[in-house]
This record gives structure tokens, C-alpha cells and sequence, in this order.
DNA sequence: TTTAAAGTCTACTAAAACAGTATACAAACA
DNA sequence: TGTTTGTATACTGTTTTAGTAGACTTTAAA
């Protein structure tokens, strides 16, 4: 029950774009060191931000990365879907077979959890990233 | 993001009890059978709700499990507890070293996520197994 | 008082997820 | 045209998850 690194990486490199500004361009090398996040893993979770258009890339030299969107449009959703997929508290609110009982919508803890999960992504999305400067 | 698959074993394996009512003894390979959980793994997920004291067990033929403790009084936050450990949302909300800008407590991310962590929690605790009992 | 059926304790293992690295490649600017 | 940046894919070590195994202990009934 718990986040991944990854997505504390994904957490504070969007913050630390969202400071400098909308289409403020800065390398990795230079987050890298600042947020302190292992650089090929940084340039990793990069990729996933860009393929979900949060954030733009500019390769070659005096390339870099730049935020996309408004902060205030991004979420901490946003960003935990973008790095490791949907949360889901229990396997059996994803795929009904995942539950050895098959008894998903019969059961009333799964459909505790189904509103605790709910709950957790209606918080999630209560935060965006223009909140988070200073 | 998720809760483990003993986890949710073990409120199945409560609700079970429950539904016999506070002191009535079941085995293990009943409770097994009817969950459709691997029994031997139920039997280590049993041991640690009795340390806990949520369920007693008997020992010997004849022996089993009973719950020890009127299920009103057990919540699904008791039960992730005794299973997986104490919820962290993000490993910088339990231990600062872990956060390598050690900017735990000045960090607003990591403050909305012990928020987020704080709710989470309430409302698992406002389930309990008495709820749950039709 | 023996024996069979229960749980206990410790250790092991296979598979998946997590966190990070490496290597080769492509683009862009100077 | 060469250096600096990101891209794509694949690999690797560690930890966690999920489950299994074997030897042991307890208990009640025959």
C-alpha cells in the first residue's frame, strides 16, 4: 500500500519544472542533481511524462525538458496513473477473476475497498502542482 | 499501490469467523476450503491474528481457530496492520533518511501525501466486520 | 497410553516487482 | 562534423510476494 520511487522521482521533477515555468527548458543532468534522482532512471520515468504530453522534450544539444501544461492542470493522479498505472487496492476491482471467490460485486469487503479506492483517487486528484509553489 | 494478496485473505478468513460468532471454532482446512485459500498459507496468516489477539486458536484434534474479539470492534485498518505492517504511502512519511533531499517535513508534496496517508487510514477505519455480517 | 488430527516454528523457493544500469542509437545545434 | 542531449531496448541485482516443506508440539479420543 504504498507509492513507488519512481513516482516521488515523477513527484519533484514536475514540481521542479513546474518552478522554472510552462516551457522552460532544462536538462536532466541538471534535475538530476538538484532533486537528487540516479540520472538513466530520471531520463526513464521522462519518458512515460512525455508519451502522456505532461512534459516535452527537446533532443540534441542544449536539449532538455520542458512542462507541457498548466501545473495547476496536473494532478498527483495524474502522475501516479502516468508512472505506474491505476491504482487498484484490491485485485479483485481490476478483473473479477483475480478473485478466487468470483463473488467481486456480491461481496461486501470488496465493495468497501472499491469506495476506499475511490476515495483515495478523489484525494489524489484534489492536489495539483501550482499548489505546491511555495 | 495495493493491498497483498494475504491481506485480503485474511478478511476473508475473519468474516468467516464472524459469521459463526465470537468463540466458535473452526479449522483451518474448513475455512480453507470454503475461501478457496491455500491452506498451509492461511495457517501462517493465522498466526499473526492470534499474536494479535483478534483470533484464538486450538491446538491438538480437534483444534481450529475462534475470533476473539466481537467483530464490531474489528476494522479492516486492524486487520492490514496486523497482515502487511502499518500503511506509508511514501517511504519519506516513515523514516527521513529515506527521503534523499531530506526534505521530509519542508517538502508540500510529501505533506498532502501524509495527508492523503492519514485518510486513507480513517477510512479503513471506518469499516468493520460487523458491517460486514449481511 | 498410543495415535491421529490439529496448529506452530523455521526454513526454503519460485516468480514478480522494483530500482537502477548499460549499450547502441538518433537528433540537433554550434 | 562532432559533441551533447534525449530515445529505445535490454539487462541485472535486490526485495517483496505468495506459497511450500519438514520437523515438532499439543490435544482428545480410542
Amino acid at each position: 500500500m504504498k507509492l513507488s520511487q519512481a513516482t516521488d522521482y515523477a513527484f519533484r521533477a514536475i514540481l521542479y519544472l513546474a518552478r522554472q515555468g510552462v516551457g522552460e527548458k532544462v536538462d536532466a543532468q541538471t534535475i538530476s542533481e538538484a532533486e537528487v534522482i540516479p540520472k538513466r532512471f530520471l531520463l526513464k520515468i521522462f519518458r512515460k511524462l512525455v508519451q502522456a504530453g505532461v512534459v516535452e522534450s527537446y533532443r540534441g544539444k542544449y536539449g532538455g525538458y520542458a512542462l507541457a501544461v498548466d501545473p495547476a492542470k496536473i494532478t498527483l493522479k495524474d502522475i501516479v496513473e502516468i508512472v505506474e498505472g491505476k491504482i487498484t487496492v484490491n485485485r479483485c476491482l481490476i478483473d473479477p477473476d483475480e478473485c478466487n471467490k468470483r463473488a467481486t460485486n456480491r461481496c461486501k469487503i470488496h465493495n468497501a475497498l472499491a469506495e476506499i479506492q475511490q476515495e483515495v483517487n478523489q484525494k489524489l486528484a484534489e492536489y495539483n502542482f501550482a499548489q505546491f509553489l511555495d
